[in-house]
DNA sequence: AAAGCGGGGTT
DNA sequence: AACCCAGCTTT
Protein backbone atom coordinates (compact mmCIF):
# COMPACT_ATOMS: atom_id res chain seq x y z
CA UNK A 1 0.00 0.00 0.00
CA UNK A 2 1.60 3.10 -1.03
CA UNK A 3 1.13 6.27 1.46
CA UNK A 4 -0.73 9.17 0.35
CA UNK A 5 3.14 11.23 1.28
CA UNK A 6 5.11 9.25 -0.93
CA UNK A 7 5.47 11.83 -3.77
CA UNK A 8 5.32 15.15 -1.71
CA UNK A 9 8.57 17.27 -1.43
CA UNK A 10 8.05 17.46 2.40
CA UNK A 11 10.74 19.51 3.00
CA UNK A 12 10.18 22.45 0.30
CA UNK A 13 6.43 22.40 1.72
CA UNK A 14 7.61 22.91 5.13
CA UNK A 15 9.05 25.69 4.27
CA UNK A 16 6.79 27.43 1.79
CA UNK A 17 3.76 26.54 4.63
CA UNK A 18 5.88 28.55 7.57
CA UNK A 19 7.05 31.43 5.43
CA UNK A 20 3.44 32.17 4.40
CA UNK A 21 2.41 31.62 7.77
CA UNK A 22 5.15 34.05 8.72
CA UNK A 23 3.89 36.66 6.76
CA UNK A 24 0.01 36.86 6.54
CA UNK A 25 -1.13 35.55 10.04
CA UNK A 26 -3.89 37.65 11.75
CA UNK A 27 -2.40 38.90 15.18
CA UNK A 28 -4.79 37.32 17.32
CA UNK A 29 -5.35 37.44 21.28
CA UNK A 30 -4.20 33.97 22.05
CA UNK A 31 -0.83 34.44 19.29
CA UNK A 32 0.43 37.12 21.89
CA UNK A 33 2.22 34.62 23.97
CA UNK A 34 2.86 30.80 24.08
CA UNK A 35 1.22 30.44 27.99
CA UNK A 36 -0.05 26.78 28.07
CA UNK A 37 -2.76 27.56 29.95
CA UNK A 38 -3.82 30.40 27.15
CA UNK A 39 -3.72 28.13 24.36
CA UNK A 40 -5.56 25.63 26.16
CA UNK A 41 -8.20 28.02 26.98
CA UNK A 42 -8.21 29.40 23.38
CA UNK A 43 -8.18 26.07 21.99
CA UNK A 44 -11.36 24.71 23.87
CA UNK A 45 -13.09 28.08 22.90
CA UNK A 46 -12.35 27.31 19.16
CA UNK A 47 -14.10 24.00 19.12
CA UNK A 48 -16.72 23.93 16.72
CA UNK A 49 -16.28 28.14 16.94
CA UNK A 50 -15.53 30.92 15.03
CA UNK A 51 -12.37 33.02 15.60
CA UNK A 52 -14.63 36.19 15.71
CA UNK A 53 -17.19 34.88 17.96
CA UNK A 54 -14.01 33.41 19.98
CA UNK A 55 -11.96 37.41 20.20
CA UNK A 56 -14.36 38.51 22.77
CA UNK A 57 -15.15 35.70 25.27
CA UNK A 58 -11.20 34.92 25.03
CA UNK A 59 -10.42 38.39 26.47
CA UNK A 60 -13.03 38.56 29.08
CA UNK A 61 -12.15 35.34 30.33
CA UNK A 62 -8.67 35.49 30.80
CA UNK A 63 -8.93 38.95 32.31
CA UNK A 64 -11.49 37.00 34.96
CA UNK A 65 -9.69 33.62 35.30
CA UNK A 66 -5.98 34.78 33.84
CA UNK A 67 -4.24 31.60 35.28
CA UNK A 68 -4.68 27.69 36.38
CA UNK A 69 -4.89 28.79 40.06
CA UNK A 70 -7.90 31.18 39.29
CA UNK A 71 -9.91 28.96 37.28
CA UNK A 72 -9.31 26.13 39.56
CA UNK A 73 -10.71 28.06 42.47
CA UNK A 74 -13.36 29.92 40.76
CA UNK A 75 -17.75 28.91 41.06
CA UNK A 76 -19.29 26.67 38.72
CA UNK A 77 -21.70 29.69 38.47
CA UNK A 78 -19.21 32.05 37.58
CA UNK A 79 -16.81 30.19 34.35
CA UNK A 80 -20.94 29.24 32.88
CA UNK A 81 -21.60 32.92 33.04
CA UNK A 82 -17.92 33.84 31.60
CA UNK A 83 -19.35 31.03 28.76
CA UNK A 84 -22.49 32.32 28.44
CA UNK A 85 -23.95 32.67 24.61
CA UNK A 86 -20.66 30.46 23.38
CA UNK A 87 -22.80 26.87 23.50
CA UNK A 88 -21.41 23.46 23.98
CA UNK A 89 -21.21 24.25 27.87
CA UNK A 90 -19.66 21.03 28.62
CA UNK A 91 -16.21 22.51 27.25
CA UNK A 92 -16.19 24.74 30.50
CA UNK A 93 -16.96 22.34 33.07
CA UNK A 94 -14.44 19.56 31.40
CA UNK A 95 -11.90 22.47 31.44
CA UNK A 96 -12.62 23.65 34.67
CA UNK A 97 -12.57 19.73 36.03
CA UNK A 98 -8.98 19.89 34.25
CA UNK A 99 -7.31 22.43 35.54
CA UNK A 100 -8.30 21.50 38.77
CA UNK A 101 -6.14 18.64 38.15
CA UNK A 102 -3.79 20.73 36.42
CA UNK A 103 -3.75 22.56 39.90
CA UNK A 104 -3.29 19.72 42.66
CA UNK A 105 -1.70 17.22 40.30
CA UNK A 106 1.32 18.99 38.33
CA UNK A 107 1.59 22.12 40.76
CA UNK A 108 -0.26 24.50 38.15
CA UNK A 109 1.97 23.27 35.46
CA UNK A 110 0.31 22.28 32.32
CA UNK A 111 2.41 18.86 31.61
CA UNK A 112 4.43 18.95 28.91
CA UNK A 113 4.04 15.07 27.57
CA UNK A 114 1.11 14.69 25.44
CA UNK A 115 0.12 11.46 27.16
CA UNK A 116 -0.52 13.03 30.30
CA UNK A 117 -1.67 16.02 29.15
CA UNK A 118 -4.48 13.86 26.41
CA UNK A 119 -5.44 12.15 29.90
CA UNK A 120 -7.57 15.38 30.78
CA UNK A 121 -11.05 16.31 30.97
CA UNK A 122 -12.06 17.82 27.55
CA UNK A 123 -9.07 17.22 25.61
CA UNK A 124 -9.24 14.81 23.03
CA UNK A 125 -7.00 14.29 20.23
CA UNK A 126 -7.07 17.77 17.87
CA UNK A 127 -6.44 19.45 22.02
CA UNK A 128 -3.75 17.78 22.37
CA UNK A 129 -1.96 18.16 19.40
CA UNK A 130 -2.56 22.00 19.32
CA UNK A 131 -1.51 22.54 22.62
CA UNK A 132 1.56 20.20 22.94
CA UNK A 133 2.60 21.77 19.47
CA UNK A 134 2.10 25.18 19.83
CA UNK A 135 2.79 26.13 23.67
CA UNK A 136 5.69 23.43 24.29
CA UNK A 137 6.64 22.87 20.32
CA UNK A 138 6.10 18.66 20.37
CA UNK A 139 5.56 17.31 16.69
CA UNK A 140 2.39 16.20 17.58
CA UNK A 141 -0.28 16.36 14.40
CA UNK A 142 -3.40 18.42 15.25
CA UNK A 143 -5.99 17.41 13.29
CA UNK A 144 -9.34 19.38 12.64
CA UNK A 145 -12.17 20.24 10.34
CA UNK A 146 -9.68 22.77 8.83
CA UNK A 147 -6.39 20.43 8.34
CA UNK A 148 -9.00 17.66 6.92
CA UNK A 149 -10.01 19.97 4.32
CA UNK A 150 -6.31 21.05 3.90
CA UNK A 151 -4.56 17.87 3.37
CA UNK A 152 -7.72 16.32 1.28
CA UNK A 153 -6.65 18.57 -1.73
CA UNK A 154 -3.17 18.58 -1.03
CA UNK A 155 -2.29 14.77 -0.49
CA UNK A 156 -6.10 14.23 -2.25
CA UNK A 157 -7.32 11.86 0.02
CA UNK A 158 -11.32 10.68 -0.69
CA UNK A 159 -11.91 8.97 2.27
CA UNK A 160 -15.08 10.34 4.30
CA UNK A 161 -14.17 12.74 6.91
CA UNK A 162 -17.57 12.20 8.33
CA UNK A 163 -15.82 8.69 9.99
CA UNK A 164 -14.36 8.25 13.05
CA UNK A 165 -11.75 6.63 11.94
CA UNK A 166 -10.44 8.91 8.84
CA UNK A 167 -9.30 11.37 11.16
CA UNK A 168 -6.39 8.58 11.79
CA UNK A 169 -5.55 8.60 7.96
CA UNK A 170 -4.56 12.31 8.52
CA UNK A 171 -2.69 11.92 11.59
CA UNK A 172 -0.62 9.21 9.86
CA UNK A 173 0.13 12.10 6.96
CA UNK A 174 0.90 14.63 9.22
CA UNK A 175 3.16 12.89 11.08
CA UNK A 176 4.94 11.80 7.85
CA UNK A 177 5.33 15.64 7.08
CA UNK A 178 5.28 18.16 10.09
CA UNK A 179 7.97 20.21 10.80
CA UNK A 180 10.06 18.67 13.45
CA UNK A 181 12.36 22.01 13.61
CA UNK A 182 8.83 24.02 14.19
CA UNK A 183 5.63 21.90 14.68
CA UNK A 184 4.02 25.14 16.40
CA UNK A 185 3.73 27.20 12.96
CA UNK A 186 3.08 24.07 11.10
CA UNK A 187 0.08 23.07 12.68
CA UNK A 188 -0.95 26.93 12.95
CA UNK A 189 -0.16 27.11 9.41
CA UNK A 190 -2.44 24.46 8.17
CA UNK A 191 -5.37 25.89 10.42
CA UNK A 192 -4.70 29.66 9.16
CA UNK A 193 -4.15 28.24 5.43
CA UNK A 194 -7.82 26.74 5.84
CA UNK A 195 -9.37 29.39 7.41
CA UNK A 196 -7.74 32.35 5.00
CA UNK A 197 -7.31 30.39 1.60
CA UNK A 198 -7.79 26.59 1.34
CA UNK A 199 -11.77 27.50 2.06
CA UNK A 200 -14.85 25.38 2.14
CA UNK A 201 -16.23 26.83 -0.59
CA UNK A 202 -14.29 28.43 -3.17
CA UNK A 203 -10.54 27.82 -2.57
CA UNK A 204 -8.39 30.89 -3.44
CA UNK A 205 -5.76 28.68 -4.91
CA UNK A 206 -4.23 31.19 -6.55
CA UNK A 207 -3.04 32.84 -4.21
CA UNK A 208 -2.25 29.45 -1.79
CA UNK A 209 1.72 29.50 -1.26
CA UNK A 210 1.51 25.26 -1.61
CA UNK A 211 -0.42 25.11 -4.74
CA UNK A 212 2.27 23.57 -6.21
CA UNK A 213 2.29 21.13 -3.86
CA UNK A 214 -1.22 20.14 -4.34
CA UNK A 215 -3.19 17.37 -6.10
CA UNK A 216 -6.28 18.10 -6.04
CA UNK A 217 -5.49 21.41 -7.74
CA UNK A 218 -3.16 19.87 -10.15
CA UNK A 219 -6.13 17.90 -11.14
CA UNK A 220 -8.92 20.71 -11.02
CA UNK A 221 -10.61 18.50 -8.11
CA UNK A 222 -10.13 20.96 -5.33
CA UNK A 223 -13.75 22.12 -4.96
CA UNK A 224 -15.11 18.21 -4.59
CA UNK A 225 -12.78 17.54 -1.62
CA UNK A 226 -13.28 16.80 0.87
CA UNK A 227 -16.15 14.26 0.82
CA UNK A 228 -18.35 14.88 3.16
CA UNK A 229 -21.44 12.28 4.05
CA UNK A 230 -24.80 13.59 4.94
CA UNK A 231 -25.92 13.99 8.35
CA UNK A 232 -29.63 14.05 9.07
CA UNK A 233 -31.56 16.84 10.15
CA UNK A 234 -32.79 17.73 13.09
CA UNK A 235 -35.74 17.17 15.44
CA UNK A 236 -38.60 19.48 15.60
CA UNK A 237 -40.08 19.74 19.64
CA UNK A 238 -42.92 21.57 20.71
CA UNK A 239 -41.96 23.32 24.22
CA UNK A 240 -44.19 25.90 26.33
CA UNK A 241 -42.80 28.20 28.56
CA UNK A 242 -43.35 30.44 31.76
CA UNK A 243 -42.01 33.88 33.04
CA UNK A 244 -43.46 33.77 36.47
CA UNK A 245 -42.95 36.28 38.92
CA UNK A 246 -44.25 37.68 42.52
CA UNK A 247 -46.18 40.70 43.16
CA UNK A 248 -42.97 42.34 43.87
CA UNK A 249 -41.35 41.56 40.23
CA UNK A 250 -38.62 39.06 41.06
CA UNK A 251 -38.69 35.95 38.63
CA UNK A 252 -38.95 32.56 39.50
CA UNK A 253 -36.30 30.15 37.70
CA UNK A 254 -35.27 27.00 37.43
CA UNK A 255 -31.66 24.98 36.96
CA UNK A 256 -31.34 22.44 34.76
CA UNK A 257 -30.03 19.57 35.33
CA UNK A 258 -26.30 18.41 35.89
CA UNK A 259 -26.08 16.16 32.71
CA UNK A 260 -27.45 16.28 28.87
CA UNK A 261 -28.62 19.88 26.91
CA UNK A 262 -27.75 22.34 28.33
CA UNK A 263 -26.73 21.47 31.83
CA UNK A 264 -26.55 23.35 34.89
CA UNK A 265 -27.87 26.58 33.47
CA UNK A 266 -30.58 28.42 34.26
CA UNK A 267 -34.24 28.70 32.37
CA UNK A 268 -37.53 29.77 32.77
CA UNK A 269 -40.07 26.66 33.93
CA UNK A 270 -41.23 24.95 30.98
CA UNK A 271 -42.57 21.39 29.29
CA UNK A 272 -42.69 19.65 25.97
CA UNK A 273 -46.46 20.17 24.95
CA UNK A 274 -47.47 16.65 23.60
CA UNK A 275 -51.20 16.58 23.53
CA UNK A 276 -53.23 17.25 20.38
CA UNK A 277 -56.74 17.98 22.86
CA UNK A 278 -55.23 19.91 25.61
CA UNK A 279 -54.14 23.56 24.80
CA UNK A 280 -50.79 24.17 25.61
CA UNK A 281 -51.69 26.72 28.53
CA UNK A 282 -53.14 24.29 30.39
CA UNK A 283 -50.25 21.40 29.88
CA UNK A 284 -47.83 24.07 31.13
CA UNK A 285 -49.81 25.10 34.03
CA UNK A 286 -50.58 21.23 34.83
CA UNK A 287 -46.79 21.01 34.39
CA UNK A 288 -46.50 23.53 37.08
CA UNK A 289 -48.57 22.28 39.58
CA UNK A 290 -47.75 18.91 39.80
CA UNK A 291 -43.61 19.80 39.19
CA UNK A 292 -42.96 22.68 41.79
CA UNK A 293 -46.53 23.10 43.30
CA UNK A 294 -47.02 26.40 41.61
CA UNK A 295 -50.91 27.05 41.38
CA UNK A 296 -50.82 29.85 38.98
CA UNK A 297 -53.29 31.43 35.77
CA UNK A 298 -51.24 31.88 32.53
CA UNK A 299 -51.62 34.48 30.10
CA UNK A 300 -50.23 34.36 26.63
CA UNK A 301 -47.38 36.35 25.51
CA UNK A 302 -47.44 37.59 22.18
CA UNK A 303 -45.42 35.94 19.71
CA UNK A 304 -43.39 32.64 19.60
CA UNK A 305 -39.60 31.66 19.37
CA UNK A 306 -37.87 29.34 17.29
CA UNK A 307 -34.61 28.14 18.38
CA UNK A 308 -32.21 25.84 16.28
CA UNK A 309 -29.36 23.73 17.74
CA UNK A 310 -27.10 21.08 15.67
CA UNK A 311 -29.49 18.42 16.82
CA UNK A 312 -33.07 19.72 17.37
CA UNK A 313 -35.20 22.78 17.10
CA UNK A 314 -37.02 24.01 19.89
CA UNK A 315 -40.72 25.66 19.06
CA UNK A 316 -41.02 27.92 22.09
CA UNK A 317 -44.79 29.15 22.75
CA UNK A 318 -44.57 31.73 25.56
CA UNK A 319 -46.98 32.73 28.62
CA UNK A 320 -46.74 34.64 32.02
CA UNK A 321 -48.19 34.41 35.38
CA UNK A 322 -47.70 35.88 38.56
CA UNK A 323 -47.11 33.95 42.35
CA UNK A 324 -46.35 34.68 45.55
CA UNK A 325 -46.57 31.02 47.05
CA UNK A 326 -44.23 28.69 45.60
CA UNK A 327 -42.62 26.10 48.17
CA UNK A 328 -39.31 25.81 49.12
CA UNK A 329 -37.65 23.48 47.74
CA UNK A 330 -39.67 23.17 44.70
CA UNK A 331 -36.84 23.23 42.24
CA UNK A 332 -37.85 27.07 41.03
CA UNK A 333 -35.69 29.92 43.10
CA UNK A 334 -36.73 33.50 43.19
CA UNK A 335 -34.35 36.04 42.18
CA UNK A 336 -34.62 39.79 41.79
CA UNK A 337 -34.28 41.21 38.21
CA UNK A 338 -30.79 42.41 39.25
CA UNK A 339 -29.91 39.35 40.56
CA UNK A 340 -30.71 37.87 37.07
CA UNK A 341 -27.86 38.84 36.05
CA UNK A 342 -25.68 36.69 37.91
CA UNK A 343 -27.33 33.41 36.19
CA UNK A 344 -25.90 31.99 33.14
CA UNK A 345 -29.21 31.22 30.61
CA UNK A 346 -29.29 29.68 27.31
CA UNK A 347 -29.53 32.25 24.16
CA UNK A 348 -33.12 30.79 23.84
CA UNK A 349 -34.05 31.51 27.56
CA UNK A 350 -32.38 34.96 27.14
CA UNK A 351 -34.40 35.35 24.05
CA UNK A 352 -38.11 34.71 26.24
CA UNK A 353 -36.62 36.96 28.46
CA UNK A 354 -36.49 39.73 26.18
CA UNK A 355 -39.53 39.18 24.45
CA UNK A 356 -41.32 39.03 27.76
CA UNK A 357 -40.06 42.43 28.56
CA UNK A 358 -40.95 44.17 25.69
CA UNK A 359 -44.38 43.63 26.03
CA UNK A 360 -44.28 44.99 29.85
C1' DA B 1 -19.75 3.61 15.19
C1' DA B 2 -23.37 6.67 16.23
C1' DA B 3 -25.54 10.06 18.84
C1' DG B 4 -25.66 14.06 21.93
C1' DC B 5 -24.10 18.51 22.64
C1' DG B 6 -24.89 25.40 20.97
C1' DG B 7 -24.73 29.05 18.57
C1' DG B 8 -23.85 31.83 14.72
C1' DG B 9 -22.04 32.94 10.09
C1' DT B 10 -21.96 31.87 5.02
C1' DT B 11 -23.79 30.52 0.74
C1' DA C 1 -32.13 25.33 3.87
C1' DA C 2 -27.71 23.23 4.13
C1' DC C 3 -23.22 23.60 5.47
C1' DC C 4 -19.50 24.80 8.33
C1' DC C 5 -16.82 26.05 12.32
C1' DA C 6 -9.11 25.43 15.83
C1' DG C 7 -14.26 18.57 18.68
C1' DC C 8 -15.23 15.75 22.91
C1' DT C 9 -17.97 12.54 25.61
C1' DT C 10 -21.26 9.10 26.21
C1' DT C 11 -23.77 5.24 24.63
Amino acid sequence: MKSYTSDLQIQQFQHDLISWFQKEQRILPWRENADPYRVWVSEIMLQQTRVDTVIPYFLNFMEKFPTVAHLAGADEEQILKAWEGLGYYSRVRNLQTAVKEVHAEYDGVVPADPEKFGELKGVGPYTKGAVMSIAYNIPEPAVDGNVMRVMSRILLIEEDIAKPKTRKVFEEAIRDVISKENPSDFNQALMELGALICTPGKPSCLLCPVREHCKAFGEGRQQELPFKSKKKKQKSLLLAAAVLTDSSGSYWIHKRPSSGLLANLWEFPNCETVSDILPQKEELQLFLHEEYRAAVELQALEGTIQHVFSHLIWNLVLFKGVTDHIPEGSGLIRVTEEEMKQYAFPVSHQKIYQLYQDQM
